[in-house]
DNA sequence: TCTCGAAGTGACCGGCCGGTCATCTTCTGA
DNA sequence: TCAGAAGATGACCGGCCGGTCACTTCGAGA
């Protein structure tokens, strides 16, 4: 039924692949890098542990960074391209509120559906882990990301519709803040004691509508004069 | 010359403990839980690692967990109950500001002078990373940093200097925002190749004023009617 | 000066983990 | 049917690490 170009060989070595990354996306999530052991993740995929070398080589590292690249960053990529088309409009404040209401929107989906990949990146899509021969790619490719969400903010600056700061910062700081929010939630539904109070957010849509007030409207009070222009 | 209630032992031996701790300070933030060794803490406080258990019986939890508690907790309290006073204005919005702007700038400094506490807290405040016994701990203290944080938004929002949101989301959002700040300052200045930008925020005074525009003025270009109240 | 207890030490142990490779299995094509 | 390639496998190796403990060192008091 399937049409595709590749030999049936090709698509199963491709779907055991897919299985492992599988495997060692849940397990990287569960323990972070360090924890994490080949042996759990082979085990995991229901493949020997050799045949995971077969497939990635260079073990551990490639499994992880292949995990990052493949999954983390793509699917980022993905949420910003949707969310910013070269078209979109962002020459007016509520045109540019709806416009990062629905990229933060689409975000927490995202995390929703892909909840392993975005923890993982969360936990520490930090250099420092891997030694410094991948630390270089993951610094580019996180700085990747941040660079894409600069773009549609510097537009907006020079259109005035935001305030005039300068766009790095800024997607740092948004970027900050829809991780803070997942945390947060992860943090309430994995506690073990019960004795965290539930998710600190709503619904993903109450999220959504919580940041982008917060981060676009400010927290104080409308009407009152605030003090800085 | 000092006058201190404790005996020479046991001052000496209160030296030699913070000695350790500051060495497992080090060690943690450089390597993370997982990757530091007890060995090279004892290396690095120049004590045997024998002499490190007479200290800390439990090992390897015990000094992450006590620093975690001592330091990084400690000084994070520290800070809140320096900025908000119980008798603190937080009646308008240019007060709430104010004060807020204070807090902000005190947690930048907090982290420039105590680096290593706060990077560990930043790279994995999290749990997981020990195991379940612990854990509790760690959660409990985080939710307090973000309860004691809480307060005093709760009180602004009371006084309608700020908007009606909910405190601890907003608690949270803050918190994660400084936390944004200082990992990219990190990643600027621990890349290790070079290719990363400068930090992408300017000096503490700036970042504060930064940080305090975004979350209390919003994004959005002044001026400009915001399509929501 | 001698004795004794408190404190420091690092060699050592058991366990774990990343990575290898000789062996076995499976599939292909003649 | 069978030979041989392609691939899967897990026992095994070397190294590391957390934690222990028998020994040494040091200093106080007699």
């Amino acid at each position: 039924m399937e049409h595709t170009t590749l030999s049936r060989r090709d698509r199963e070595r491709l779907a055991r692949r897919s299985e492992m990354l599988d495997a060692a996306l849940v397990v990287f999530a569960e323990k972070g890098y360090a924890g994490a052991s080949v042996d759990e993740i082979a085990e995991r995929a229901e493949f020997g542990k050799g045949t995971i070398y077969n497939y990635f080589p260079d073990g551990k590292d490639e499994l992880y960074l292949t995990l990052f690249e493949e999954r983390v960053v793509a699917g980022l990529r993905r949420v910003i391209d949707e969310s910013f088309p070269p078209a979109a409009d962002l020459s007016t404040p509520a045109a540019v509120r709806t416009a990062f209401h629905g990229f933060i929107r689409r975000l927490i989906d995202q995390f929703q559906e892909a909840r392993g990949p975005l923890l993982m990146f969360m936990k520490e899509g930090h250099r420092s882990h891997l030694d410094l021969g991948n630390a270089a790619d993951f610094g580019l490719h996180f700085l990747g990301i941040i660079d894409a969400v600069a773009r549609p903010i510097a537009r907006a600056v020079e259109s005035g519709a935001l305030r005039p700061l300068p766009a790095h910062p800024v997607a740092h700081v948004l970027m900050g803040n829809v991780r803070g929010y997942l945390m947060a939630e992860v943090d309430a539904a994995c506690d073990p004691s019960g004795t965290m109070p539930a998710a600190p957010f709503g619904s993903a849509d109450e999220a959504a509508e919580f940041l982008t007030t917060v981060l676009f409207d400010g927290l104080l009070a409308p009407g009152a004069p605030s003090s800085h222009a």
